[in-house]
DNA sequence: TATGAATGAGGGTTCATTCAT
DNA sequence: AATGAATGAACCCTCATTCAT
């Protein structure tokens, strides 16, 4: 595989690109509302070509989702794998990634199109809560059973909690999503983040021995 | 006003029962997907008479996102009124009423499609923003405030304190909408919010004075 | 018949009232774009009203040109019965009734609406020539025969003669009708019919005995 | 550009094609009347083809209405320039070259399109009376102007006496669209002509020097 | 007789998809 | 592989007509 002629590279890098455009539009306009020939605007090609790679419009949303999934996953395995110091230490890391992946708006588009078009694409959805949420929700009550096993947290539903954890973040990314181009004054992200953790960390802590 | 003419009293009771099939259909497909004769189908009545009482699917919209605002801010008020006791009892009282809205599919459907369609109204979406969401933010908080002031809880940021209380509620409630024809085992929403307002009361508690 | 009473007196009035609103709607809008509702609400009436009178749409239009011609012979008669004097005279006379009434717009909208619509009426168009459009041309070529017996106009195609006298006469009406509401100077109709006049009668006088 | 290549000469091609078939089918039901498959199937192609040319179905009308001033602003100068002689002669001329374009139906449709759509399209209208009726008009006056500096004409107003030329022409044009279908016997209009023209220039002749 | 709410066929327009080049 | 002209199904909206009151 000669990797090294543009021509040939051009046309590996073709399905990303078309990704990468499509992936634009519908976050600016939502998966109805795009035409194909907008992506193909975006990719800098022509209407056909996208059908040279991808069958139809909902074949390329679904490429879209599912293509998705594995630098989220990497990004997640990287968090884990550097993860070291106490279980609120981790949390705390985790909690600052995932806030600043949620602030990309090139990477919360994803899952905001899921939320959006579960209706619609049912399969697509279920693909993206096991591949990712499921694994995202793990992972937190993964650290906080491991807290609590340590001593470091009470006794609680760790599933429940990793998702009362992991809510307002989202929360506040959708929030940014919905009115960002509304709203006059932003959120403090950090202020916010920081609020979270410190009430979080308080709420679940061992009760100090007396 | 002859509302004793069955005509005359049709005609009166249309606009709520199209916006009524109107948010039906909206939740299941969206805005786009919908078509008019969806909703008229719905309705029960012909194409043409949504007309009658809406200038364009757009009007339709909006008018059913407007309308919904009465009901909700009765909602919130009628909270308040009820509301006795410390801040932390009626801030459960608040959140479970909340949830309970929340819970149900055609109350929450309206958050939702401003979630969803904010990108293509956004004028729409200012003003739910400023009439429902604010408000239901100002009312926790000012709870929270009060709290404060009462000595009941820490001194806090009282605004973003209010978005993390909200965060896993509605989270939760898109959880449901987005995953809930797809969950095998539902959330247990009781226990849920137990473990939420247990957490987030530790969190915010005064610190027992020594 | 009771005529005095004012409640049926309005009932027999309606069909005129109807088909004088259709005119004004009509000679704004033409036939193809004008609604019922326009005519019904012209005519201070609900649009079901008209349908007790008219079977359809095409109907009141077909009535209305029908019903145009009484006046229209009524008006031809009345010039026929007060002329006198010679030919020259008596054309003078009609042609300057014929621009008094063409430079009404009620009155020429009429013949306008013909005109447009024929392609899509080709019954009535034959109906309006020959009661309305033939019968005046046969008035004006016997007056022009009869110049010629009384030898004061040569020897010409009568009838065709009688299309040239009027052309200008109707060409100034489509004109106004036309480009009435562009134009910002208007045609002096007065120089213009004396022209006319003055340049037809000179050239059809009769040669001069030397 | 590649004329070569059959698919783009096609394309090239279309916007001819498409308007030759739009003032066919205009011309015969008026433009509320002929429905967009009107135009498609007439022209050979699909519904959705005309809109890769043109916007709307106005658009479609504006561009026939626009384009067809290029070929008779041809024709006039093209008369004019090939005038020679008395002005009387070229009174002559000009009246028949106009009678012939006038007596080709796919020419006249336009003037009877602009004069029966006026109402609804002010614009159009204005830019016909200006770019195509008032150039004609003004050739005529200057031919009459000319004749009458020349001691051929007497003096009379021009701008009339134009119009008054040119009258009987556009109203036997009308009348053959008008009536065209329904006539058994139609209007010999060689013999019309010539007795119009011998009409207007005895007329308008100078008087004979004592 | 009069109303006006309701109907539903019809037409303008869009856009995913196809296919000849 | 890439293009982009062409297609035609689909959908919003209009309005002539009907009919229960």
């Amino acid at each position: 595989m000669d990797t090294t002629n543009p021509r040939r590279r051009r046309k590996q890098a073709r399905p990303a690109e078309l990704l990468a455009a499509a992936l634009d539009t519908f976050r600016d306009k939502g998966f109805a509302t795009t035409r194909m020939e907008d992506i193909a605007a975006r990719a800098g090609v022509s209407k056909g070509t996208i059908y040279l790679y991808y069958p139809s419009k909902q074949a390329v949303f679904e490429a879209l989702v599912r293509e998705s999934i594995l630098p989220n996953l990497a990004r997640l395995e990287a968090i884990q794998a550097a993860a070291s110091g106490s279980c609120a230490d981790r949390l705390r890391l985790f909690v600052r990634s995932l806030a600043e992946a949620t602030a990309d708006a090139r990477i919360f588009a994803i899952p905001k199109l899921v939320l959006t078009e579960a209706g619609n694409f049912p399969e697509l959805a279920r693909f993206y809560r096991q591949e990712v949420v499921a694994r995202g929700l793990a992972m937190v009550a993964g650290l906080l059973e491991e807290g609590m096993r340590r001593g470091e947290f009470r006794q609680v539903d760790a599933g429940l909690a990793a998702r009362l954890f992991i809510g307002p973040v989202m929360l506040a990314a959708l929030w940014r999503s919905t009115f960002g181009a509304i709203e006059e004054t932003p959120l403090p992200s950090g202020a916010m983040l920081d609020l979270h953790l410190d009430l979080f960390l308080r709420g679940i802590a061992a009760e100090a021995q007396p």
